[in-house]
DNA sequence: GGGAACAAAAAGTCTGACTTATTTGCCACA
DNA sequence: TGTGGCAAATAAGTCAGACTTTTTGTTCCC
């Protein structure tokens, strides 16, 4: 997911980054520039704009006389995709996930919906495409190749639904799936009733029946939601 | 919403930025750090960090030997509070606002039914009594009062999920009820229909029953959407 | 005890010199 | 004519040092 840390200050935040959203230093704590710089072995200048990203990721505020307070992680932007790729490789990956995954059970199904009436003739041929792809993966431990039409799938999705703030969230479910088949224990093959469904939502999309779509996506993010415990008996 | 261009960089930010969302550079212009410093009259040093700034937010991407390129819009990262700010202040204002639309539309009803299980009894009471404010505002061209009942109700909402991505879209919410009171014309008292649902999602989450609040405010935001002429007859 | 003046601390700003990566274009050679 | 590599130009990247500004905390006087 995107870009590595490019230039001395990349490589700070790089650093930086992970272990403020780690909670290594817990709100309120004052970091100060020289001190930052020093540790890191860089000049201020790129230690301030290390320091500048960060305060417009709201995970620290810097004010004068007082030094770099890290704030509070309700306050952090926690859209942005480098701070959700700290926290997944950090210690609250199981928090980051299980957020996510109810996150995604509210806005793939509304997706499926949309794409069901805006998809184009390319992006039902796609859709398709990797369902059949998912079908040819789902037995004996093909996990990856199956991993690939899955995130293909459902970035289709989001894309076909036309509405921009949808697409932009290919990334974060390409992450939680990618963690589900590596981190997570997946021993098995793939629920054989999900591959289904994933048919299932290409043939609805490509026919233009939204609420099947959505009902049949619903029924994706529930099992997500069941892998991960969430969702009260 | 959040803050204003503090410091010298704030300041060319809150121009740059604009300028750049509102498409004012195309994709693939070119800026050079130096000459955009002369412009701003800043010093190349403020000048790195406005740009450093910008780039995290993939606005734009600076290049050795080339320069600032700007990004597609598809790049950007939408979700930023500052991006979506000044989206809404500039001439995309109207996609802005339908998209953040549909993205409530797909949230908040989930939202609600989270909310159902896990508000505490403070945050039924706010919820009641915010509902009871809109009613108490609902006639006579109260706007403003009913605006604030209205901001308040939905970030309760939103809060009381228990979900972090859900409770920091907030204040993306806000921005576009306000939108709506303010900028689009909404010369005559809110719907009827609309203040009694508010109040019987109140009632649902107090009572526990999260399918009723999630059906409930699906209807809130159907209405919304109409609102925008979003939804095919 | 309260308020005003003062001192210290840290971020903020500017400048200028230097480094490095990347591109462009030239030129020689096949 | 085309292609390879070499060299120059260019713009970002980095650093160091001096200076400014704001904020905070202290002290001293009323």
């Amino acid at each position: 997911m995107s870009t590595p840390g490019r230039g001395l200050h990349g490589h700070v935040l790089e650093s930086l980054g992970p272990a403020i959203t780690a909670g290594e230093y817990p709100p309120g704590s004052v970091l100060r520039t020289d001190e930052l710089a020093q540790r890191f072995d860089v000049s201020r200048s790129v230690m301030r704009e290390a320091v500048r990203v960060l305060e417009s990721m709201h995970l620290v505020e810097s004010r004068r006389r007082v030094g770099v307070t890290v704030r509070p992680k309700s306050e952090w932007n926690v859209y942005d995709p480098q701070v959700i790729r700290w926290r997944l490789a950090g210690a609250d990956r199981p928090q980051q996930l299980r957020s996510l995954t109810v996150l995604r059970s509210a806005i793939e199904p509304v997706a499926a919906g949309l794409a069901a009436k805006h998809a184009t003739a390319d992006q039902c041929a796609e859709l398709t495409e990797c369902a059949l792809g998912m079908v040819a993966n789902s037995r004996g431990h093909q996990l990856e190749g199956y991993l690939v039409h899955d995130v293909t799938f459902h970035r289709v999705i989001l894309n076909a639904s036309g509405n921009e703030m949808f697409a932009r969230l290919g990334d974060v479910v390409a992450e939680v799936l990618a963690g589900r088949t590596h981190h997570e224990v997946m021993f098995e093959d793939p629920d054989p009733a999900a591959v289904t469904l994933h048919v299932q939502v290409a043939e609805a999309v490509r026919a233009g029946d939204a609420v099947r779509a959505e009902h049949l996506t619903r029924e994706i993010t529930v099992g997500a939601l069941q892998e991960l415990d969430i969702l009260a008996p």
